[in-house]
DNA sequence: GTCTATATTTCGATAGAC
DNA sequence: GTCTATCGAAATATAGAC
C-alpha cells in the first residue's frame, strides 16, 4: 500500500507527480464529474474512461472512492476554513460585511470548481464523513459561522436574510449560472460581483 | 401495464389516489432523497424502505426509476413556464425587471422543493430527457429565457451580472441556506427576499 | 504504474402468487 | 396493490502479472 499523505506533496520532480501527473488528473476529473453528475451519481468506470486508464488503475491512487471524495474535501476544508475567518471577524458590523464580502468573492473567484463540487454535494459529503475523526470536526466548524450568522437569533430578520442573499447573488454569476458568463473575464466578473453586493448589503 | 398518465389525475375519491396515496407519496420522498443524494446516488432500494413498502411495489406505480424522475421533472417544467414568461415580458426594462422579480419570488416561495430538487440535479435530468420528444423541447424552451438574460451579448456585462447576481440573491434563503430560515414564516421571507432583491436592482 | 481477470455486493427490473 | 423470489447488469474492490 502506498502512503497517500506524502503523495498529496508534489515532492520530487519528474512525470507522474506533477500537475500533469495521474493522481491531479484524476482529481480533476472527478471533481467534474462529482459536479455534474453527483458524488453518488459517478462510477469510477466513468472516471477511468475519461481518464483512458483501466478501473484498477485508480485503486493504486486511491484505496476507496471515498478516498477520492476525502482529497476533495480536503482542499474545500483549506478554501472554507478562510471565509469562516472573514465571517468571524466581520462580526455584527454592518460595514465589515463589505469588506468581508470583498475578500470572499475573491476566494470564490480563484475556487470556483471547489465551490460548485461542494454545492452539489454538500449533503453527500457531510453524511460521508461526519463520523471521520479529522474531517468530521473540519466540516462542522467550517458551516458554524455560516449558521451562526444566517441563524443568529440576536439579528433582525431583514439583516439574515440580506446576508443569506448576499451570499446567494455572489454563488448566482460564479456557481449556479457559470455558463452563461464564460465569455467574461475574471476582472469583469470580480468588478461587477463586487459592486452589485455591495448595493445589496447598502439596503 | 398500468397507465400512468391516466393515474396522474386524481380521478377517483377514495385511498390510494389522493395526496396520502402511495404514488403521491412516493413522488414526495423521491423529490427530498434526489434533493440530498442526487438522482444517481439514490436507489429504488432507499425510496421503498422510506415508505416502508417493497421495492416491487414501486414497480405498480412507476415503469422505471427514469419515470419517476420523469414525473417529478414535468411539475418542475409547469413551474419553470410561468418563470420563463415573467422574464420575456420583462424585456430589458430595468423597472419590469422589479415587478418581474416579485412575481418570480412568490413562484419560488409556492415550490421550493421543486426548485431545490432543480437545483441539485439540472444536469442529470437534462442529460435524461435531453431526447425525449415531450420533456426535451420543454426543458430547452424552460432555459433559453434564462440564457437569453444572462448571456445576452446586448446587455451591458454590468446588467447581465446584475440580473444573475438578482436569482441567486432570491436562491440563496430559499434554496442554498434553507436550513438556516425554517424558523421564519412565508411572508416574512417574502417581504424582506423581496426588498432586498429590490435594492440589488436599483444599484 | 498500469493491466487483465475475478470476487462480491448492489442495482434496476421482471415473474408470478396473493 | 403489495409481496417473495430471482435475473442480468453494473457497481466497488482485490489478486497477481508485467
Amino acid at each position: 500500500m502506498v502512503n497517500q499523505a506524502a503523495k498529496s506533496q508534489v515532492s520530487r520532480g519528474g512525470s507522474g507527480s506533477g500537475p500533469g501527473g495521474t493522481r491531479e488528473r484524476l482529481l480533476a476529473v472527478a471533481t467534474e464529474l462529482f459536479t455534474t453528475q453527483g458524488y453518488g451519481g459517478t462510477s469510477l468506470r466513468e472516471i477511468a474512461e475519461r481518464l483512458d486508464v483501466s478501473k484498477a488503475a485508480i485503486y493504486y491512487h486511491f484505496r476507496t472512492k471515498e478516498d477520492i471524495a476525502r482529497a476533495i474535501v480536503e482542499r474545500i476544508m483549506e478554501v472554507n476554513g478562510g471565509i469562516a475567518d472573514r465571517l468571524t471577524v466581520a462580526g455584527k458590523d454592518s460595514e465589515a460585511w463589505q469588506r468581508a464580502f470583498d475578500q470572499i468573492i475573491e476566494i470564490a473567484l480563484t475556487n470556483r470548481q471547489l465551490f460548485m463540487v461542494w454545492d452539489r454535494n454538500d449533503d453527500a459529503f457531510q453524511k460521508l464523513f461526519a463520523d471521520d475523526p479529522v474531517l468530521g470536526p473540519q466540516i462542522e466548524a467550517q458551516g458554524e459561522p455560516l449558521g451562526a450568522l444566517f441563524a443568529d437569533p440576536g439579528l433582525a430578520p431583514e439583516d439574515r436574510i440580506r446576508l443569506g442573499c448576499a451570499f446567494g447573488a455572489m454563488m448566482g454569476p460564479l456557481v449556479m449560472y457559470t455558463t452563461f458568463y464564460e465569455d467574461l473575464s475574471t476582472d469583469t466578473l470580480r468588478e461587477h460581483i463586487r459592486t452589485t453586493v455591495a448595493a445589496l448589503l447598502a439596503g
